[in-house]
DNA sequence: CAGAACTTTGAGCGCTTGCTCAAAGTTGAG
DNA sequence: CTCAACTTTGAGCAAGCGCTCAAAGTTCTG
């Protein structure tokens, strides 16, 4: 739609607009009135670019969910402990996407097509988190490798929405328990939750 | 503000259509319109009643939240299995509180008022599991039991959330893994990520 | 049964929303 | 330099929003 310089330039104000938007104020808070004052640009500039408001928004959240899963395919050898390092540095640090991207979820409570993205981006993670959990541990049937990285996925996102919305909550401290214990460790001896050290 | 007989059944009318299309549709599904339709009340009646649509929207959230703590102050001595259990049931049960629950810490990622609530909720919740890991080890000092606690409760929000977009998800199966080892255990040992039964 | 207190009603107000469109301006290949 | 292709612009439209208000109806006390 934009083939000239200026044209894609603008394309990218709108968007960068429309990303801080997203993060700061949620989806309610992007207005095309807003996005259009912020990105300095025309309604009708707007409209040369993206075919709705929805299309621009859309076109931001593609981002943000691939940006959860930033090197697929290329570095497949990660461990289990640098994935979920990666993934609480994305959660924490000073991008606005990982708020864009829970806000998807808790969206995707109540809009199916939107759940359905949000899915499609969580089961590819899983898959790699699966994969580096057989890398750790070669017994693991598939079935078992997957439903560990189900539960650690989970409860990373868990981690990451209170760590969001508390910022006195420290995720990565949390996210390091957890899989200390429970992630790695599918142990079905509930002596397990008797005995602990310290 | 209702003092006859007719006009409180009216209010709680309008009360279950909100929590309905709260439910289903999310905050943004939500119109004045939406409300006194289902409620089958004039628009009138509806401002005779509340303040505001909001102020119908808040009562419901209200609600919501204390749904999730349901019996505070009384029985104090529930086991930490029982109120995971608790839990589980409230987010994989019937009503569609729990949705409007989770939908609502999403929204508190960009609304402060909202995060506010959610947090002083959670807060309270998190003390309750704080109590019951003391009771299970007493040797925890009250600040590992808290810790203890923050850990399981964001897991389990996290599990929640995607059993809820995820109908295939078995909340009750991974809630329980992950705390068998991960939650109670917060031993530091590396070992306990290697070793593992099955 | 009188009548004050409460409830119901929907047309319509003011405002915001996403979006259109024709006219004017800018870009860059030939 | 030419000129078609592309970009910019904002007034204004239709639709939807939350909400008001005066008139009519209903409830319940004394």
């Amino acid at each position: 739609m934009a083939r000239y310089r200026v044209g894609l330039e603008t394309r990218e104000r709108i968007l960068e607009a429309t990303r801080t938007l997203l993060a700061e104020d949620g989806i309610d808070g992007v207005t095309l009135k807003r996005i259009t004052t912020v990105a300095e640009v025309g309604v009708g500039s707007f409209y040369n670019l993206f075919d709705s408001k929805e299309a621009a928004v859309f076109e931001v959240i593609r981002q943000a969910l691939d940006a959860v899963d930033p090197h697929r395919g290329s570095s497949d050898g990660d461990t289990l402990a640098e994935l979920i390092d990666a993934f609480v540095s994305f959660m924490t640090g000073p991008s606005p996407i990982a708020r864009i991207y829970l806000q998807l979820a808790g969206l995707g409570l109540t809009d199916a097509a939107i759940a359905q993205r949000v899915l499609r981006s969580h089961r590819r993670r899983v898959q790699r988190f699966a994969a580096a959990c057989q890398r750790e541990d070669p017994a693991l049937t598939d079935e078992q490798a997957r439903e560990q990285a189900q539960t650690i996925m989970a409860a990373l996102t868990g981690l990451g929405l209170t760590a969001l919305i508390d910022p006195a909550f420290d995720m990565r401290a949390h996210a390091e328990r957890l899989v200390v214990g429970g992630g790695a460790g599918s142990a079905p001896s509930a002596d397990a939750s008797v005995e602990r050290s310290e």
